[in-house]
DNA sequence: CTGTTAGCGCTTTCAA
DNA sequence: TTGAAAGCGCTAACAG
């Protein structure tokens, strides 16, 4: 405002002082009286620059409001600082804490977060279509990806980091709680403490972690001597639980333990089990599920079960995204985290 | 690969099919012997180009999985068809399913979504410092914005609409449930049951909802007669609604009736009143929540509520924010909904 | 309908 | 340390 410049000043005629549009690295370089590459590297994380140089862009800077344009830096860096993150349905209790995470850390790092929320399967090609267009620097996906899917990112040479999944066969850095100890414990905890009759409330089969836990606890029940547990599924929600219990008891058999893939379903489990079935729990049936969201230690519910360190996965999915958008050639790598059993009340235990 | 083309092959000396980069305009242009804007108008969305010259362009792009560069895109036409979505906390049970509707709606409309979620005040300046930078063609914000803030949206032309929340003085787009009106009604069906002794678990006082709703109550209940009903904050969280209970109990006096600030904390408030004060629900003690979330609904609480119309709401904030940016000069509105009255069975009605 | 010509705003050699 | 110049990949006039 009203401060006057150098030998600049009459080069043009009449220049308004206030631009219409946003002000350019060139404006704030020609109004500095220096070359539109020192502003750029004034900008530039280890631009070489004289200090009163610097200093000087950095007053024209702030009085123009300059901002270097991101669309420009990505394009011509290659590097957009912009990731994605697919996740298959908020819905699910358990995401929106991993998604707050995930976001946090990303945009501490200084890395934008693009949403992408999935409902159906087909969704993805799309999804990815947007990730090389926008040249997002890497993707963290919560969602399922076909082998092929992920063989795109080797082509495209886009950094993956899976979240509680891992592929079938392509080779890709993942991040996920170990569901098969975690079930394991569940299980022993419940045999230990003299349950006999178990039957399964299992997640929907396109589901990895899912059909990781069920697996896991069919195993363990098998290598007690338990094989005929009967399995009902349900799709990770509070009516899916339900609904999986009344299957379970329409059955006529007497059950000791419910085995729910996760907490929400375990929390409908409770609820149908005591307003429809008039059960105690855990006196008359023990139900367990895994995660350990917020609600499942409601004090209605308590639910027993194994709690993700979600904070250190998050973390995790986040540095290793993060290395392999900086470091092209990081090799794929698995971390797997053990869950926190959490002893609740909805399970009888020794 | 391996086809043959026209004139154009022997200009070029060597010049390897497979591309180490993306395949861009240019490399489609030359493959199928047209310009490079040939290309572009082929793929823009009222490009005049004649049908043979598209089929040719199409197929030669399909070959080369030629994809438009957003980046390139956006710097030029000014649009990236991206837009910010600003929520506050993700863990509060009410954004998720507002941020699912927000982003699957916007990807409906080839939009993509930029997450921003944010915990302190002071986080939005650099997050609207974002938003300029990346050339956002608008905002949808359910986060808290000043005056100065809103202001500085209409100073960079960007469109925003406010979720939930409407500006102190500044002009700007809205979408809101009325809390107002909804708070009113569930006061109004309490006193008409014959409730006499309220209680108040506010949210907290930088929401404005929060602030809303405790308004609403209060001036209801004054109406009535009742003028020092005693009101406690919480954090909308589980937790806040268990302390905020306590709170008002320690006061020595008899409850008839708590009106909590949001489903969440009537949870907490209903399972703290159970287990801590052995009352029954809501024999002893009428509780209400506000919003209508899926946990609310649980068997275990059916929390008598209003449930915010949130795919209408979620539609509207969505049109509206198309709307202003197609048409620059969309004038400021705000659209109120009516929230729907939730019987539930945690307050004793008429 | 088509091609030519300018840039969008920036980073990045390369000399000076 | 600095500036000039060459693009990044695309859209948008403008002629033809």
């Amino acid at each position: 405002m009203g401060q006057v410049l150098d030998e600049d000043a009459m080069d043009q005629p009449v220049k308004p002082t206030t631009l219409a549009r946003r002000a350019t690295s060139y404006d704030v370089a020609r109004k500095a009286g220096v070359s539109q590459s020192a502003v750029s590297r004034c900008f530039a994380p280890g631009g070489s620059i004289a200090p009163a140089t610097r200093k000087r862009i950095e007053k024209v800077a702030a009085e123009l409001g300059y901002r270097p344009n991101a669309l420009a830096q990505g394009l011509i860096s290659g590097r957009t600082n912009m990731v994605a993150v697919l996740i298959s349905s908020l819905t699910n209790l358990y995401y929106p804490e991993v998604l707050e995470e995930l976001t946090r850390r990303l945009t501490e790092r200084d890395t934008r977060v693009l949403l992408f929320s999935l409902r159906a399967e087909g969704e993805v090609d799309e999804v990815l279509d947007q990730v090389w267009r926008h040249s997002l620097d890497g993707v963290i996906s919560a969602a399922r990806l076909s082998d092929a899917q992920i063989q795109l990112f080797e082509d495209h040479r886009v950094p993956l980091v899976l979240y509680n999944r891992v592929p079938a066969k392509a080779r890709a850095a993942s991040v996920c709680c170990d569901s098969a100890a975690g079930e394991v414990e569940l299980v022993e905890r419940l045999l230990a403490a003299g349950h006999r009759d178990f039957g399964i409330i299992a997640g929907p089969e396109d589901s990895y972690v899912g059909e990781e836990r069920r697996r896991a606890a069919l195993d363990r029940l098998a290598a007690a001597g338990f094989n005929d547990v009967p399995v009902v599924r349900g799709d990770f929600s509070y009516s899916g639980g339900r609904e999986g219990l009344r299957q379970l008891m329409a059955g006529g058999l007497s059950l000791n333990a419910v085995i729910c893939g996760n907490d929400q379903m375990a929390i409908g489990a409770i609820d149908c089990a005591r307003e429809a079935f008039k059960l105690k729990i855990p006196d008359d049936l023990s139900i367990v599920g895994f995660d350990g969201t917020a609600p499942a230690s409601w004090s209605s519910y308590r639910v027993t079960s194994i709690r993700q360190p979600v904070r250190r996965m998050t973390e995790a999915a986040v540095s290793m995204l993060i290395e392999r958008i900086e470091n092209e050639n990081t090799s794929a790598e698995r971390r797997l985290f053990a869950g926190e059993f959490v002893r609740g009340a909805s399970a009888r235990l020794a």
